[in-house]
DNA sequence: CGGCACGGTAAGTGCTAACTTACGGTAAGT
DNA sequence: ACTTACCGTAAGTTAGCACTTACCGTGCCG
């Protein structure tokens, strides 16, 4: 599915180029790289990988394949995240508390002395 | 800034094994290179990628550096995502409103607050 | 005070992937 | 039917980065 592999596809910078890009409207594959300085098979290519992750949808029209915004695949990043957010809140929170309390240095590790 | 850098960060998978561990609470170098199939420095590098994505802190206890996520980071990521989701639905509605099209995709519009 | 554990940095290597040019296949216009 | 436009795929090159070993500074304990 499209785990984690959202993040993989939003890693590169070419790729959030032509996110950007579609946060405007649909566009078609020669539109996107008129916009950008990559030939065209090079966006076909990121389309594809982006498509893969689900965050992109396609929409042939003609010989013209019409791009856009697909919000599947960024609800399964948001909530990802969402998770990893709620996370880093719990233990900042207990850090701060075990601070608070003493100088704990208690953990469940495995580091002998 | 660090705007998108925390995309680039998570793109990595060991990057994200590293974040996964941490969710579960803070842990020191040595810990966390013992949970992973790369070498200590290799962590090392990594953790100062994510710190400087903002998306870990540090806090040294001796000579041992405790690292733990950072809510900050997450926190950028959110509303970046927040906003590409937004606009990913907006156009989504207007594409389904100009065509009755069936494309047989299902997506869910969980709109959390 | 001397050895030891912990971890960050330097230098070098290999693999992945982003990019290129070239080609083929399909749909529309004339 | 021929031509033109649009796009995906194949093959090959190159640049970046993840990883390694080696080294050094720092803080604990004997």
């Amino acid at each position: 599915m499209v785990p984690y592999g959202g993040f993989e596809a939003l890693g590169d910078a070419t790729r959030r180029s032509i996110v950007e890009r579609l946060r405007h409207g649909p566009a078609s594959v020669g539109e996107l790289a008129a916009g950008l300085p990559v030939s065209r098979p090079a966006v076909s290519q990121h389309l594809k990988v982006l498509a893969e992750a689900g965050l992109v949808a396609v929409n042939a029209a003609g010989t013209r394949r019409i791009y856009r915004l697909a919000p599947h695949g960024f609800a399964a990043l948001r909530s990802e995240l969402d998770q990893l957010w709620n996370d880093a809140l719990a233990a900042f929170a207990a850090a701060a508390e075990a601070e608070g309390e003493a100088d704990g240095d208690d953990e469940r590790h495995e580091r002998p002395a």
